[in-house]
DNA sequence: GGATGGTTACTCGGATAGGAGGTGTCCGAGTTCTAAGGG
DNA sequence: CCCTTAGAACTCGGACACCTCCTATCCGAGTAACCATCC
């Protein structure tokens, strides 16, 4: 069980443009150079978001990414889904009806016990991700987090950000 | 986000195992046919099982495997993570200062806060694995399961189990 | 007939190739700003 | 002086190699049962 690495990038990337002013835009080069990767390959985590409708794309040489909605309104698992898929962690191979001893397909009408129990767990599992929205965590950050960090950060966002002037709503 | 396929073969022949007589083993070869996957493959999850100390292995012609402990003491959890290792699914690789705006290291003495939001909710999910115990599993299984597949099981570890320090009954 | 030593066959265990998915990088399509030229 | 238009620069987007980890397989070490032999 291993998160891919683009998911901590994806995260950190938005909790950058919850940051910024209304309708402002960040280039994704900006990003990347923030967290030492290569924009390239940031971009394809970050269209991953795009395609899920977390974020919004603005091509031009004024663009870049901006939310797509309020940072109330997304949760990690939201990111988790978009970045890694929205397929279950444990996918049930059936390999209890894959032994020579077959029985009729109606003796599997029911789903497999072990599946039930592994997707229970991770129901769990997707609940509390759910539940940890980017408002908090920006607002645990801004209040609890290292002042020069803080900082940091904004003078980040404040030299990067492009105010945008015409919204387009196109991807 | 995808846990290996070995999980799903691990919690399988512990549920077989479950259902044997006290002290019996079963060889890994047979529950390897019985899900239709190669034995040798399958060895390689088992041996992460008896390490872990889930399961004990016993050489020689009688010899096989069996539960180290009782069917209630095991739960989802303990068999994920010998089967996938005990780290976290989201290792935080501190890209927050990985940038070219370095701070002093002092500034990032407290945790990631991306970091803490992410273990909490993998903390609900091994909460909710390690509430699935085995014989909760098993027990749902006869009660609810496909009465045929459930008779197919019983045959299947009466075929194969082999009584410890008693001389095996010839097939 | 009983004990004993050698043989046999079966088991687990670790070391070894193959393949899929994630990681990292490149170049191209599209859009907006800029600036020069003409009316 | 203002409008038009061509150019250029910056942006995102998709397509292409590389690399790590999981999947799958082989052969060797060890052990208990079996059997022939000896007492």
């Amino acid at each position: 069980m291993k998160l891919s690495e683009g998911v901590e990038a994806a995260i950190h990337c938005a909790l950058v443009l919850v940051g910024m002013n209304e309708g402002a835009t960040m280039p994704g080069a900006a990003l990347a150079e923030q967290f030492g990767v290569s924009s390239s390959y940031l971009l394809k985590h970050l269209n991953a978001l795009v395609a899920a409708g977390i974020f919004e794309s603005v091509p031009g040489p004024t663009g870049g990414y901006r939310l797509a909605r309020a940072a109330e309104d997304i949760s990690l698992l939201d990111i988790v889904l978009a970045v890694e898929g929205p397929q279950p962690a444990f996918r049930c191979g059936e390999i209890r009806q894959r032994g020579p001893a077959k029985l009729p397909a109606s003796a599997y009408a029911k789903p497999c016990g072990i599946n039930a129990a592994m997707l229970r767990a991770e129901r769990a599992y997707r609940a509390a991700l759910a539940a940890e929205r980017l408002s908090d965590i920006v607002a645990e950050f801004r209040t609890e987090g290292d002042p020069r960090s803080v900082a940091a950060s904004c003078v980040f966002v404040a030299r990067h950000q492009r105010p945008q002037k015409s919204i387009s709503t196109k991807r």
